[in-house]
DNA sequence: ATAGACCAGTAGACCGGTTAACTAGAAGCG
DNA sequence: CGCTTCTAGTTAACCGGTCTACTGGTCTAT
C-alpha cells in the first residue's frame, strides 16, 4: 500500500532541501525567512528545491527556538452557546488575518476541567491565553498564567489582576433597558437568570436595583432569580416568578438565551411577549431579531468583542510591557416586539 | 515591573529539575513518563522539584522527538452556524477527553483562504485534519493533506479518495420529508438553498427529484432555487418562489438556517408557516424546536457527527493501515408546527 | 566461582528548525 | 600595495524534550 490513509511520509527537512539545493542548512533557512543575504541566485535554487521535494516548513520545530507558537489558546464556557460561537469567530478570524492559529477548548463551566486546560494550554506552549474564567476562578491562578504567557480576560473583571481584558458596557446597558421599562409604565420588573457567582451578574444586578431606587421603585427581593445560562433556565425561573402572589409585569434577563427561555415559558403558561409581559434580553444574538416576537435586547456585539480580545492579545505580545488596558465595548438598548406594547393602564 | 502582563518569565526546563533533584535529565523524563524504572524514592525527589520550581512539562519540545503534536485541526466554513457550532462542539469535546487538542480554522467558504489554511495546518505539525471541504476543493489537495497527516472529511463525499469520512444520511432524510409532504397533500413542493456546487445539495436534491417522480409528481425546475447559506439567503428565495405564476404551497429546505429564513420570508408576504405553507428544515439544530412556529425538519445531531468525526481521526491515527470508514449518521424527520397543517382541500 | 539476568540510572544523539559568530573572497580606498 | 569593508555564505550551538544504548552494581543459578 503505497500511500495509506494516515501513514505520515518520511517528513522532508530543512536539511534536504539544503543539499538538494546545494546549500547549507543556515542558507536553506535565511532563504525561507527572506532574508537579504542570500543572493538571487541562490534564494531561486533553494526555492526550487523547496518545490520539488515538496518541503513543508515545521513551525513547531521553529518554535522550539524562537519561542513563539503563533498560537494563541482561547478557553471558553461552551461553543453551542451563540454568543460564544460569535465571540470565536471574531477572534478567529482576527488572529488568522495575523497568522496566528487559534486553539479552542471549553469548560462546561467546570472549574476544575478549567484547570485541567488551563494546563494543557501552557503545555501546549501557547503565546497566549484569552480566558472567560468561570465563577471561582482565583485571582492566583490568573496570576499562574501570567508568568508563562500573555493573558486576556473575557467579560469578568478580576480587580486588583493587572490583566488586559475585554467586557461589555453592563452598567450602561442595564440602566437603558430598566428605565425603557419603567418608562413605559411597568414597575414590577423582575431580574431573570445567570449564575449567582458570576461578577458580570453581580455588576448588571447591581445597576438593576440602583436604576429601580433611583426612580423610586422599591426592589423585590423575590423578583431576582438565578439560574443557569440555559432557555430551561429562564423557563423555569419565569414559572417561579408567575407563581408569586404578586407577579411582575416584566423581565430583564441575564443573556438573550434566558430571555428565550423566558419567552416559552411565558406563552407556556398562556401569557404573550410584547403583549401581556415585557422581555429584555442582553447579547443581540442573531436570534434576537428573528424569535417570534422578536427581542428586545440590549446589543452587545459579541463578535466585536472576540476581535477586541484578539487585538488586545497581539498587541500584548508585540510590547509585552504597555500598560494594561481594559476594553469595555459600549451597549446600547435595541427596541424590539417583545416590550413593544405599552402597560400605562395595567395595575401592576 | 516584576511581573509586567505579557512578561514571558525564564522558562523552568526539565534539566533545572534534574538538577535540583539531582538526577539526570533523562531520569527526569523517565519519571514525567511514569516508568517504572525509577525507584519511588527517586521518583519522589523528582516530583518534588517540579513542584518546587512551578516547572511545566513542554508538549511542543516533546513533540519535536516523538512526531505526535496531539493536536487536530478542524476546518469549517464558519462557526457562528449553528451547526457547525455543535459539531465544533462535538468534536472538541470528545478530542479533549483523549487529551488531544483542536485547532480550529474558517474558510469563510473561500476556496482559496481554505488552501492557506490547510498549509497553515501542516506548517503548525497537526496529527490530523478534520476537514469539510468548499466547494471547488479538488481531490488532489486532498491526497496531498494525506502525505502528511490523518484526514477526515466532513459532509461531501470524495469517490476515488481512500479518506475517513463522515456524513449524514441526506437521501434517507430527503426521502421522508418529501414523502411526507406529499402524504400531507402538497404538490408543488420547492427544493430551497445552498449552494449549487455543494455536493451534499446535490445528494438531496437527486433524492427530491427521485422521490417526487416515483409519487408521480412531475419535477419544476423553477421550485429548485440555490443560495447561499444564510438565513437571508431562504428569505430571498421564498420571495422568488411566491412571485411565480403557480407559486408552490411548501419548501423543503437545505438547511434550518434557510428554512428559518424561508419562514421569515413567508411573514413578510403575510403567509404563515404551517397554515398557510409547509416548511420543512434539515439539521434539527437547537433553534429548531423552539423558533415560533417550531420547524419540521431532519434531524442529523450535528453534534454527534463531529464526535464521530473525532473517532474515525483518533483511530486513524492509532492505526493509520486499518480500513477507510465512511460512517454515514442516520437521519429522521421530527415532525413539529410547520407542517402541522395537512392541505388535503387545497388545489396546489 | 562465574556467567547471565536484572536493576536503577546516565550519556548523548536526535527531532527540525534559528541565529550568533565566523570566513573566504571581492571590492574600495588612500 | 596593504588594509579595511562588504558580500554571500557556513559552522555549530541552541531550543527542551525523548529514547537508545550503555554502565556499574547486585542477585541468582549452575
Amino acid at each position: 500500500m503505497p500511500n495509506a490513509p494516515g501513514r505520515r511520509r518520511k517528513q522532508v527537512t530543512l536539511k534536504d532541501v539544503a543539499e538538494a539545493a546545494n546549500v547549507s542548512k543556515a542558507t536553506a533557512s535565511l532563504v525561507l525567512s527572506n532574508n537579504p543575504r542570500i543572493s538571487a541566485a541562490t534564494r531561486q535554487r533553494v526555492l526550487d528545491a523547496v518545490d520539488a521535494l515538496g518541503y513543508v516548513y515545521n513551525q513547531r520545530a521553529a518554535s522550539l527556538r524562537t519561542q513563539r507558537s503563533y498560537t494563541i489558546g482561547l478557553i471558553i464556557t461552551d461553543v453551542s452557546n451563540p454568543f460564544s460561537a460569535e465571540l470565536t469567530s471574531g477572534a478567529e478570524s482576527a488572529l488568522a488575518d495575523q497568522d496566528y492559529s487559534l486553539v479552542l477548548a471549553t469548560t462546561d463551566d467546570d472549574l476544575e476541567k478549567q484547570t485541567r486546560i488551563i494546563r494543557t494550554m501552557l503545555e501546549r506552549d501557547v503565546d497566549g491565553l484569552i480566558l472567560g474564567p468561570v465563577a471561582g476562578t482565583k485571582t492566583d491562578a490568573l496570576q499562574n498564567i501570567m508568568q508563562h504567557c500573555s493573558l486576556v480576560l473575557s467579560n469578568p473583571y478580576y480587580e486588583g489582576l493587572a490583566a488586559d481584558c475585554v467586557g461589555m458596557d453592563d452598567e450602561n446597558g442595564t440602566v437603558q433597558a430598566v428605565e425603557y421599562l419603567i418608562q413605559q409604565g411597568r414597575r414590577r420588573i423582575a431580574f431573570v437568570g445567570g449564575y449567582a457567582t458570576s461578577s458580570t451578574r453581580q455588576r448588571r444586578l447591581h445597576s438593576y436595583r440602583d436604576t429601580l431606587r433611583g426612580q423610586g421603585i422599591q426592589v423585590d427581593p423575590a423578583l431576582c432569580i438565578d439560574s443557569p445560562v440555559t432557555r430551561r433556565g429562564g423557563y423555569d425561573a419565569v414559572h417561579q416568578l408567575l407563581n408569586l402572589a404578586q407577579p411582575p409585569s416584566a423581565a430583564y434577563c441575564y443573556s438573550d438565551v434566558i430571555a428565550f427561555g423566558v419567552m416559552l415559558g411565558l406563552r407556556a403558561a398562556g401569557l404573550e411577549a410584547g403583549k401581556d409581559f415585557a422581555v429584555i434580553g442582553f447579547d443581540d444574538v442573531p436570534e434576537a431579531s428573528l424569535w417570534h416576537p422578536s427581542l428586545t435586547t440590549v446589543s452587545a456585539d459579541p463578535r466585536g468583542l472576540g476581535e477586541m480580545a484578539a487585538q488586545l492579545m497581539l498587541r500584548r505580545i508585540a510590547s509585552p510591557d504597555a500598560p494594561v488596558r481594559r476594553e469595555i465595548m459600549p451597549s446600547h438598548l435595541v427596541v424590539r416586539d417583545s416590550t413593544r406594547t405599552p402597560l400605562s393602564s395595567l395595575s401592576d
